[in-house]
DNA sequence: GCCGGAGATTGGTTTGACCACTGATACGCG
DNA sequence: CGCGTATCAGTGGTCAAACCAATCTCCGGC
């Protein structure tokens, strides 16, 4: 017989609101019953019933407005895959390491299919933020930009799901680590040229040396990562 | 001055905990204080207090077992990616297809790499896969043995993350959807060629045929997909 | 017709009680 | 003495009933 009464009520209730999402039952910006009513329907206190809306909360298919009743959100890759950059804020030691290989996997790819798809206006943000690293004071806000150039470009790729994957695997936190180790090397001058080569790939149209120029790049964050494990341990 | 009490008491706890992770204050595999505890000590109740370890639950940092304590699991990729599959349950549409096409950069990256580490045990596994699926009868035991297949070689590149990641792009809902479209055209045989060339590749050790092979095995799925967005919607 | 405020609605938070499972301790049997 | 078992304290799981704090709605006055 089925024996397994060992789910929590919650559990099942996550899994019962899951389930009508993907069953198309529940649509993206639609809004769900009240909390006391959902709780009467499933058959579980309003206690429980919270911690349910609560998880699937912080997994990015529901939104709760206070005062005004809870929606499901637009489900778009952004709102789910929000949680994913808690890994790249928690992990240390080698994982770390496997979080910049697969960063040196899919930033390339990127690089290519936006040499293909950037325009003029794009190339003009690109430069804006080379600009604005090379001038930057404090290594907060030349992170800052650093972060932006990479998101110029994931963006121009137009896979969202692939550019909210790379946004996770650059979380500030992540990045902040790599860029304190650099600051106390001066390698900034190199990261400004390898910056250089992308944004000349991207400008001439021309996805391999995209793709390579980008592969450079991410390699040398490994091989530093690689040199310096203690900075994977702060 | 600072103008964000707006933040609820769930959250707060949620982001205390994740910055005792991150600071290393809280090892993987170390118990937490109870809930009730827990509770007096960020200054709220139990209830808010079980609010944000159900949600670090579903993250995938906490563990809580009935009756024992709450628990920082080992904080591994597979355990902190396991949400991330969410998106491809409750994706459809073009979303989809942005996940097949990020899973279509990352596979054959994966294949490559496994075709240098993989041994003997593993192509003997890759063997008995290829044949469980060839003699498969229902479409549900079929995907089962194709997952198993893609997930040796995954395992084999030996990047944890790498395998979370293309695990969650490939849950059993998101698989089902395609695999249930090819049992109606009976696509099967093409399938298994493009396996077949995918083992050829790795038996000789040659990341690049490998690399090749996976590329466009995904590639098919993609224009089936391409070609059948009818079965991103169900 | 517009504006504002009172009241209803709904999520946010607290309290306290009780249940169910786990693990350790102490007991009793052989 | 050794081992199995019963007991029980500790801990997470669930429920209930309030009250608080945003938000929305609708009605009345200007």
């Amino acid at each position: 017989m089925a024996e397994e009464p060992r789910v929590t009520v919650t559990a099942r209730a996550i899994e019962h609101i899951k389930t009508m999402l993907a069953s198309g039952e529940l649509a993206p910006g639609q809004r769900l019953p009240t909390e006391r009513v959902l709780a009467a329907e499933l058959g579980l206190s309003r206690s429980s019933m919270r911690e349910a809306i609560r998880a699937l909360t912080v997994m990015g298919v529901l939104e709760a407005r206070h005062g005004a009743g809870i929606y499901v959100t637009r489900l778009e890759p952004g709102d789910l895959l929000e949680t994913f950059g808690v890994v790249a804020e928690v992990s240390r030691g080698e994982t770390l390491l496997d979080l910049v290989r697969v960063r040196k996997i899919l930033e390339p790819a990127a690089a290519a299919t936006a040499a293909a798809r950037l325009d003029d206006a794009g190339l003009e943000r690109l430069r804006t933020e080379m600009a604005a690293m090379r001038a930057g004071d404090t290594s907060e806000e030349i992170v800052g930009h650093d972060l932006e150039f990479h998101r110029i470009i994931t963006e121009a790729a137009g896979n969202p799901v692939l550019g909210a994957i790379l946004e996770a695997l650059n979380g500030r936190t992540f990045r902040a680590r790599v860029w304190r180790g650099y600051a106390d090397e001066n390698v900034f001058p190199q990261t400004f040229a390898e910056h250089d080569r992308i944004y000349a790939a991207l400008e001439s149209r021309d996805p391999e040396s995209a793709h390579l120029a980008a592969a450079v790049h991410i390699s040398a964050v490994e091989d530093w990562m690689s040199r310096n494990p203690e900075a994977a341990d702060r």
